[in-house]
DNA sequence: CTCACTTCCTTCGATTTCGAAGATAAAGCG
DNA sequence: CGCTTTATCTTCGAAATCGAAGGAAGTGAG
């Protein structure tokens, strides 16, 4: 099972460096792969003639010859990938270099457990594929994306909070029983992080902040998405310093989520008589200058700040992106920024970026598409 | 200059797997270096015409025929390497393989300024050389650890503390000048991360805290050492909770540093009219069961705990190893699991390791080593 | 002890990869 | 417009690498 790609030895590397668009002519894949011209010569006519690549009139002219363009084929192949939320799955198809062909959302309850939400999210991918692709182009991946913690040995969701019935489910194996395929299971906060890599070109250690309803962080050290044990990136249950005491939903007292995450700013606004349904209300509220809204997202975004304080000294990352729904309302970088500005050392800060997030909606479905990429290229 | 070994395309990565002591024989070479076992033996023949490795005898048969065993011949050459510290040089020379063919120990006064100081290590080097070393063994690579920050991209001291004269210090070009070889400078607490992790052979990420009069911290990514921008791995001018105020010599208050350190505990001590210089000294009250030594050190454990547990919930590594010459008192160790234990997530801590430090006095020195034979290795 | 089996290492012809040289194609310039 | 320069791509002999076969040196079972 898990049919990869047929690819052999340096095949693979040309192809992922022309997938990614670090390559566009066989002289920048001689470069980028360290092999002679001739041998990408070789490996590239082999290439064309599997129907991977293909050549697409010419370049720009560097000075010299004009590179002859090269292309993954459309009938290369597609990715199916998803992005699980708690009451919808926005999913669709890309092709093999990560471009969106097709992409929508569903309605799709999380809480009705992981058979039918992911039997629900292969019927879409059906559909997708009959009506969308042309019928000889195959499909080389799957993957989907899990609003909670996902063990990378196992690839099994892992003590979920909101997700009913998901707790140790073998996600990958039960997709495997519909797709002879890779098959990708990862937290969707990290996917959003491999997709907003992509967007920072020359940074490789990268913190990626989801702030919507909850808070979630993905980490990508040397270009690589980092997993730990498969927890990493946890920031939302991080102590923060407060006079008062809540108590959060894990069992401890004061974690950042309590005052930070969306819902916390949600149920605020509600004791404070403001009616709110999704935290994209609350950046409404924020540009038509509530103050009630105002003030807690400032204040959420100086909680945020002080932790990521702490990873910034730590980890030193190039960037900072700060995405999610919340993420629109311009209040919470500007308090994100002043409290690391502030109390960060200033060799950490020195080349510091913190950002808005660049990679749109989609970050966690291009991440999905990354990741499926290197894993259909993977050896066998 | 940088002369560095002379090897060539695979023999490089073969040298270097058996100076690392993964390969024994040239069976295991090809499995690990995944090249046929001819070419192995072609570039073996080499590498043994060339004096870098050398047969002998045999090692243990596994089932066959028994392996005949290869060695770093002891003509390969030496590496010189030192790790500096406040008032005293740790220096010495290793073979490429790290291991230790004499250490010592030298009075040395850090604030004198970087060129006295680099000179008297420099010197030093020469007389162990000339004292203990054949003549015609060559010597392959410099290194010396920093007790301050180094920026990897301009191998400079950047804004260290306690380091007059040091500040944008130019310590490899200088180096340079009297060794025409690779030259290593790196931050002390790094080095020993790099040393400490190879004695946790199957442990891929790792945070080595080395607690002695400061509060230093490296980190190990994927089996590599984790630099950031050239800051990474501070933990020790992170805010703790607390009612009180201090004031820390980096201007903020309330830093880990100014509550957890040695010389907060020291200074501690002094005020309760107890005399203390060395940061041991304070492991022999601990031991003599002194209540006011014993009460701060448990005080610093279960705050670096609490730093920590931001850390580990983000990182979520497979070790952290507690070292540096505070890590002797037992109560620090048991104060920092038990703070880490109660609030780091479930997850984060299922697999997780809190330990003391495997690699002992010489663990800088031997990660200055590691980082020398890549750097001696590496491409030209 | 003999015989089958395993592992280690080398030999040697086949294959792959390389790299220098040349062919192709365009830009810049007087 | 021809000339030089620059860059891309291909050709072809040289060199490196591989892999199958086999010898060497051991283990373990009958």
């Amino acid at each position: 099972m898990n049919q990869r790609l047929p690819v052999q030895g340096a095949q693979g590397d040309l192809l992922r460096l022309v997938a990614t668009g670090k390559a566009e002519s066989r002289a920048d894949l001689a470069r980028l792969a360290g092999l002679a011209a001739s041998s990408v010569s070789l490996r590239v006519e082999e290439l064309i003639d599997a129907g991977l690549l293909a050549e697409e009139g010419s370049g720009t002219s560097r000075g010299g010859r004009r590179p002859r363009r090269l292309r993954l084929s459309p009938e290369a192949g597609v990715l199916a990938v998803a992005d699980l939320g708690a009451h919808h799955v926005r999913l669709g198809l890309l092709d093999l270099s990560g471009t969106p062909l097709v992409i929508e959302e569903r309605p799709c309850e999380i809480a009705e457990g992981p058979r039918a939400t992911l039997d629900r999210i292969a019927d879409a991918f059906d559909d997708l594929l009959t009506e969308h692709i042309p019928p000889n182009t195959p499909l080389r991946g799957v993957g989907t994306g899990i609003p909670g913690p996902v063990d990378p040995a196992t690839r099994r969701v892992v003590t979920p909070s909101r997700m009913p019935g998901w707790n140790d489910f073998p996600v990958a194996e039960h997709l495997a029983t519909r797709y002879d395929l890779p098959i990708l299971v990862e937290n969707d906060a990290n996917l959003m992080a491999v997709g907003e890599a992509s967007c920072w070109p020359g940074s490789d250690n990268l913190m990626v902040v989801k702030a919507g309803t909850g808070i979630g962080c993905g980490v990508i050290v040397g270009g690589h998405l980092h997993r730990g044990r498969g927890a990493a990136g946890d920031i939302s249950h991080v102590r923060v310093r407060s006079d008062s005491s809540i108590l959060c939903a894990c069992g401890h007292p004061d974690c950042l989520e309590a005052y930070a995450s969306g819902a916390a700013l949600m149920s605020a606004l509600t004791e404070s008589g403001i009616t709110v349904t999704r935290p994209a209300d609350i950046v409404t509220l924020v540009n038509d200058a509530v103050p009630e809204a105002t003030s807690l997202v400032r204040n959420a975004g100086r909680r945020m700040g002080e932790v990521l304080t702490v990873l910034v000294n730590f980890f030193n990352p190039d960037v900072v992106a700060v995405g999610g729904s919340l993420s629109a309302a311009e209040p919470l970088l500007t308090s994100i920024r002043a409290a690391v500005w502030e109390r960060c050392l200033p060799l950490a800060t020195r080349d510091l970026e913190i950002a808005p997030a660049r990679a749109g909606r989609d970050a966690a479905l291009q991440g999905a598409g990354t990741l499926l990429l290197e894993a259909a290229l993977a050896g066998p």
